[in-house]
DNA sequence: AGGAAGATCTACT
DNA sequence: GTAGATCTTCCTA
């Protein structure tokens, strides 16, 4: 399958946060693979969005968001990390975060990573598929573009329909339009 | 030193 | 379905 180009993150972040949707997400460790395509996802901005971790200006933690698109961004909230892939046009800062994953392949190992025995429960929130996938800060700023990488985003045969938007969720202060994207009806989206 | 944060689990009504 | 405890950084004072 192909992987996604550096030029499909380097549009704004909603429109990429649509576009993910249906693909899929590939992570290599050691020998293993683990995948599952991307079922819900969230776009934040740069400055002028104060549920982003940019809006405060750059710090040395959040600093790959005003990098390359197609990079990792990862962060801990909770106690749980979170996965951001950089998307962002020329000269501002932007992340879509990947809130929920349908396991396909390695699902065994992503039940031994998280020690659940329901495959509905393994990767249905952005901090269970973290972990689900062994994502740590470790990952932060790797590049997804690139065919060598422990993590890549691929092109799938899914064509997904029935995508619903919403609020945000847990953001204490959003902003006025729903920037949180899901397919309808999936098992796998967070609630 | 103290607190907030894009969450999750458990234990209930 | 909601409520409360707890999770681990990084920020602010």
């Amino acid at each position: 399958m192909k992987i996604l180009s550096r030029k499909f993150y380097a549009r704004n972040p909603k429109t990429v946060a649509i576009e993910l949707l249906g693909k899929v997400i590939v992570r290599k460790v050691g020998n293993k693979k683990l995948s599952g395509m991307i079922v819900e996802t969230e776009a934040y901005y740069g400055d002028k969005d104060p549920a982003s971790r940019a809006y405060k200006g750059k710090k040395k933690y959040n600093s790959v968001m005003w990098d390359l698109p197609g990079k990792l961004f990862i962060y801990m909230v909770h106690g749980y990390w979170l996965l951001n892939i950089v998307a962002h046009e020329k000269d501002s800062a932007g992340v879509v975060l990947i809130r929920a994953l349908e396991p396909l392949d390695g699902v065994d190992e992503m039940i031994k990573n998280r020690r659940v025995e329901n495959i509905r429960s393994l990767t249905n929130g952005p901090g269970k598929l973290t972990k689900a996938m062994q994502i740590d800060k470790k990952l932060n700023g790797l590049d997804v573009t690139k065919r060598n990488s422990e993590l890549t985003v691929v092109k799938s045969g899914f064509r997904p329909k029935n995508i619903a938007r919403s609020y945000r969720i847990g953001v204490t202060k959003d902003l006025p339009e729903k920037l949180r994207f899901y397919l309808k009806g999936n098992n796998f989206v967070s609630r």
